[in-house]
DNA sequence: TTGCAAATTTTGTGATCACAAATTACCACT
DNA sequence: AGTGGTAATTTGTGATCACAAAATTTGCAA
C-alpha cells in the first residue's frame, strides 16, 4: 500500500506570492486604518501605480474588496471609499453585537495564557496610541486586539463576516477620531483580558459588546449629522 | 436657481450592462441552485468558454466570489467549490440562526399584504417542486421565498451576510438532496406567512428560526458522515 | 502489468492594448 | 465674469498574449 495523502483533499504544497496577495493586504490594511477616505474616488490606474503594479491585480482586489461592501463600484463603473449613513451605521452597530461576542465566545476555551499576555500587551500599544493621539496607530492595535481574539476560535464563517464589517466602519471611524480626536475613547480592553483569564465566558461577551458599543455608539453617531 | 440633484452624492445615471454582471448572475445562480458540486474544479477559460464571454470577466466574478468564499482559490492558484465540512457545516447553521431572524424582523414592518400573497405563491411552487422531486427548482424557490422577506428589509448590511452564507452552504445542500431526495422536506413557511399578516414578530422569527433547523438541522449533517 | 520519468497540455497570473463612456479642461461668445 | 459647447483626458471594460507552474498524458523499461 502506498503512504499516499490520508486526505483526498488539500496537499496544498507551497504558499505562492502573487501580486494580487500584495496588494489586496495593503488596500485592505489602507482601509482598516483609515488611510482611505469615505467618498474618495479610487482609481485603477492610480493604485497600481501606488503600489507599482500592473493595473490587472489591482482590478482582482477592487472586485474583491466590492464583493465585501468594502468599495463602491458605482453604475458608472467608478469605484469610490463607501461614505456612512445612519442607516448603514446602526446595522453595522447591530451586526458587530451579533456576531462579535459569539467570536469571542467560541474562542474562549482555544485562548491560552499567553494569548492573554499577548493582548494585554496589544492592549499597551493602544493606550500608548491614545496619549500621542496616533489614530492611525490606535486603529491598527484596536484591531489587533480584537482579532487576536477571533482569530482564535478557528471560525471559517463568522470570522470572515466579521471581517467585512469592520472594512466597511474602519474608514468612516477614522473621520471620526479626526474631527473629535481620540482622547475620550474608552475601551473594555482590561475587561476582556481578566474574563478571558478566568475563564468566563458570560464576562467576555459582556466585555466585547460593551467595547463595541463604547467604540461605536455615542462617539460614532455624532458625526453622521452632517457630511 | 437650479433643479440640480438636491444630494451631493450617488447621481447614479443609468445601469450599464456589463459581462462581468451576466457572468456574476449566472455563477451565483448556478451555484445557489446547486449546479455546481463541492469539490468540483473550476476553470477561468472553462466557463469563458461555456459563457460565451473572455476569461477577464470571468476572473473578476471568480475573484468577488472567493472573497464572499463562495468559491475556494485553492494556493495553487485552482478554483474549486469549497467541500463542505461539520465544523463549517455547524457555524454556517450558527450564523443562519443569528442573522436570518433578525432581518425578518426589520422587514415585517415593511411587508405588505402583496407581500404575503407572492410568498404564498412562492410557497406553491415549492410544494410543487417538493412533490415532483425536482431539487434544482425547490433551491432556487425557497431562496427566493427567504430574500423575498430579507430584501424587502431595506438591509445594506445583513443582507449581503446573509447573501454570503447561502452561497456557501447551497452546493453541498444540493448534494444532500440528491441522496436523500426532497419528499422528507418540512419547511415553516405557512407559519411565517401567517406571522407576517398577523404582524407578530415574535412568531416570525421563531418561523424563520425553526425553517432553518428544519431545512438544515437533522437532514443536513447526515450528508457529512462521509464524502 | 507496473512504476517512473519525460513530454505535452492545461491553468492561473500579469501585462498591454483598443475602445467607449464619462469626466474634466478649455475657449469662444454674450 | 458667467455660460455653453467642444476638445482632450481620464477611467473602467474586455480581449489577447506571454509566461511559469501544475496537472495530465504518454512512453519506455523493469
Amino acid at each position: 500500500m502506498a503512504v499516499s495523502p490520508s486526505r483526498l483533499d488539500t496537499p496544498e504544497p507551497k504558499p505562492r506570492n502573487t501580486a494580487r496577495q500584495q496588494v489586496d493586504e495593503a488596500i485592505r490594511t489602507a482601509l482598516l486604518t483609515g488611510r482611505f477616505i469615505p467618498g474618495k474616488a479610487v482609481t485603477l490606474r492610480g493604485l497600481a501605480l501606488e503600489l507599482g503594479v500592473s493595473p490587472m491585480p489591482v482590478r482582482e482586489v477592487i472586485q474583491r474588496l466590492a464583493a465585501e461592501n468594502a468599495l463602491e463600484i458605482r453604475q458608472n463603473g467608478r469605484v469610490q471609499v463607501p461614505q456612512m449613513t445612519p442607516q448603514r451605521f446602526d446595522e453595522i452597530l447591530k451586526a458587530r453585537l451579533l456576531l462579535e461576542p459569539e467570536l469571542a465566545d467560541m474562542a474562549l476555551p482555544l485562548l491560552t495564557k499567553a494569548d492573554a499576555n499577548a493582548l494585554e500587551e496589544i492592549d499597551s500599544k493602544i493606550d500608548a496610541s491614545l496619549g500621542t493621539g496616533d489614530a492611525e496607530s490606535y486603529m491598527r492595535y484596536n484591531r489587533d486586539f480584537h482579532f487576536r481574539i477571533y482569530r482564535s476560535s478557528r471560525s471559517e464563517i463568522l470570522l470572515p463576516l466579521a471581517d467585512s464589517l469592520w472594512l466597511q466602519f474602519a474608514p468612516y471611524m477614522r473621520t471620526v477620531y479626526g474631527r473629535v480626536g481620540t482622547v475620550n475613547l474608552v475601551d473594555q480592553h482590561k475587561e476582556a483580558v481578566r474574563a478571558i483569564r478566568n475563564h468566563d465566558a458570560t464576562a467576555l461577551r459582556l466585555a466585547i459588546s460593551k467595547d463595541i458599543e463604547d467604540g461605536m455608539g455615542i462617539l460614532g453617531r455624532a458625526g453622521l449629522l452632517d457630511q
